[in-house]
DNA sequence: CTGTTAGCGCGTTCAG
DNA sequence: CTGAACGCGCTAACAG
């Protein structure tokens, strides 16, 4: 059965008892003989510490988890090997969970994570589990909120610069001379949805052109709602001369939109991504984007989480901070000036 | 601190013993009379048992270890979604882990995996730890390999069919009347890549086609591979009238280097790939494939521990069982018959 | 059907 | 510096 050696074990073949043994283990509490010499003999017995006990004891699991909507999103992804990654450095192992955006899916898995004692969380929220993570975060276990930011209760949050991204976005296209600008934007209940309309009015406003509501098409956070988007913006009488998705999970359905209607990218029209993905890169034209620095945010929030992870005394941050992580816009090869 | 609602609590509040409180809440163990009440004073006061004390008594902790070499693979992508919500459903918890396909990370997973006392494993493994991998599972703890074979060591195994898949997709270009087919595909070091390529060798003799190794391109998992390839096979005087790129991450590479040389697919060349992925079918033309089923693998190598993790009694599997999930062939828009 | 007792494996008092 | 004893929260023996 299993690894079943244990400290009693190695205390046996040492000749100490379990205490010294725990100590030696632990390092610099016993005098250096012992310490080298039970190591070693740790070591040939192969001997692990049991997890769940020491859990037990310290109620320190080295476990975190991370919750997401799905791993069809760059984002998402990015932030799965990132946040692994850089706990693993740290000793933590990630439990990776998917809510499909479903609030009950996901207060069944805050729970199921509580339950394992999980020393942090590091989630995206459908913001309907508020009340129950403020909880779990005054209770002791640290809670970042990425990407999504909770409206409700007040929590340490890393969100990417959305309102600036979007307003660059498209700026960048009104400088090409580009006025009429569709938009596909993501769900206005979220805040990255609404975030990115609003960077988008502004850009617009500065320049003087007045916003138009019928350019816009907000939907789910799927390739259908690029397909439809495309649909109803290129149909018009005045086609849009550029089209900016801000709705990443739409761009595939976009491409497809232009595809069908055989309007080339970028000579018939400009198009501009949002959220950058390998595959924008590797498209042909290459897809110019507005990067919401999904590394970034993983990078952050994994750094954040484990501040407050290693101060387990400090306060559960008097004032829950929220940072933003920068947009960079991406030339590439898919917008152009307009012909005029 | 913490939900410190214990099982104590619940019993003293019920004025019965733990250990009364604690078969109440199991059910079926007491009266119907205490088990109700406790229930319900253990709802009331918001107890949850701690997985990490009951894991250490029952030494099950409902956790099962998801090892695989990274996210952007789509494969990988369906395993990670279908195995954790399978297992949920099961009332289990994945712990997902990327190990990069480096064999020294992959070891130091699997012994981390080990000390969270995981009750299974899921792994693609890379090929260098079997017998740690078997040394688990001989220890009671049930291992599934998925996607790549252990060589060396005998364990539950679930695979695509590669070798019929790669022929399915070579013959069907055959039968389009294409006799000089290019094949792009995974390193040679590992099962697929192999057998992907024995089963477009097979294909090509059967039809009386001498095989011809300097129309095959084999290399490391990744978009660069694709546009290497490209470039070899695209620049030889009798250039291949369709390719078949059987190294799934190559994918996105080919489609750049296609249109780098302005062809057109299908009407200058054919195309079919390898691993469907949502992009592929919102591509333009939408992408010939050989699905080979991840989530038909997924699903049975969740199927396959569940079992194993169910019959905990039972031995492990006298002879280690390898499973193969038949490949499929799906007609899109990239490949047409030869014109001659 | 219920209460008492005894660990699971570890870290941490408290004496020596 | 080391050993003995205790308890983390829970389940599973054994009695009653």
């Amino acid at each position: 059965m299993q690894n079943s050696v244990t400290l009693r074990d190695v205390a046996r073949a040492g000749k100490v008892s379990v205490s010294t043994a725990s100590r030696a283990l632990a390092g610099g509490l016993t005098s250096k003989s012992t310490e080298t010499r039970l190591q070693r003999i740790a070591a040939e017995l192969g001997y692990r510490p049991n997890t769940l006990a020491r859990g037990l004891k310290t109620r320190s699991t080295r476990l975190v988890g991370l919750v997401v909507h799905n791993l069809a999103n760059a984002s998402f992804r990015v932030l799965a090997e990132v946040v692994q990654q850089r706990l693993r450095a740290e000793g933590y192992q990630v439990i990776l969970c998917i809510t499909a955006d479903n609030p009950d899916q996901e207060a069944e898995t805050i729970a199921t994570l509580a339950d394992q004692r999980v020393d942090g969380l590091i989630i995206c929220p459908t913001g309907h589990n508020g009340e129950q993570l403020a909880a779990l975060d005054r209770g002791g276990t640290p809670v970042t909120c990425v990407v999504r930011r909770h409206e409700a209760v007040e929590m340490e949050t890393v969100l990417a610069a959305d309102p600036e991204g979007a307003f660059a976005g498209t700026r960048y296209l009104l400088e090409l001379g580009h006025r009429r600008i569709g938009l596909i934007v993501g769900r206005q209940e979220t805040t990255s949805g609404r975030e990115r309309l609003s960077g988008y009015r502004r850009a617009l406003e500065e320049a003087g052109i007045r916003f138009n509501p019928t350019l816009v098409h907000a939907g789910r956070y799927e390739p259908e709602t690029g397909l439809a988007g495309c649909r109803q913006l290129l149909d018009r009488e005045d086609r849009p001369t550029a089209l900016f998705v801000a709705n990443h999970e739409s761009s595939l359905g976009v491409l497809r939109g232009l595809a069908e209607r055989e309007l080339l990218v970028p000579d018939d029209i400009s198009l501009l991504c949002y959220e950058d993905m390998p595959g924008f890169e590797w498209q042909r034209p290459a897809l110019s984007v507005v990067d919401s620095g999904a590394h970034a945010m993983a990078e952050l929030a994994a750094d954040r989480l484990l501040l407050r992870l290693r101060s387990h005394a400090a306060p559960p941050a008097a004032t829950a901070h929220e940072y933003r992580i920068g947009a960079r816009l991406i030339r590439r090869q898919s917008c152009r000036p307009v012909v005029s």
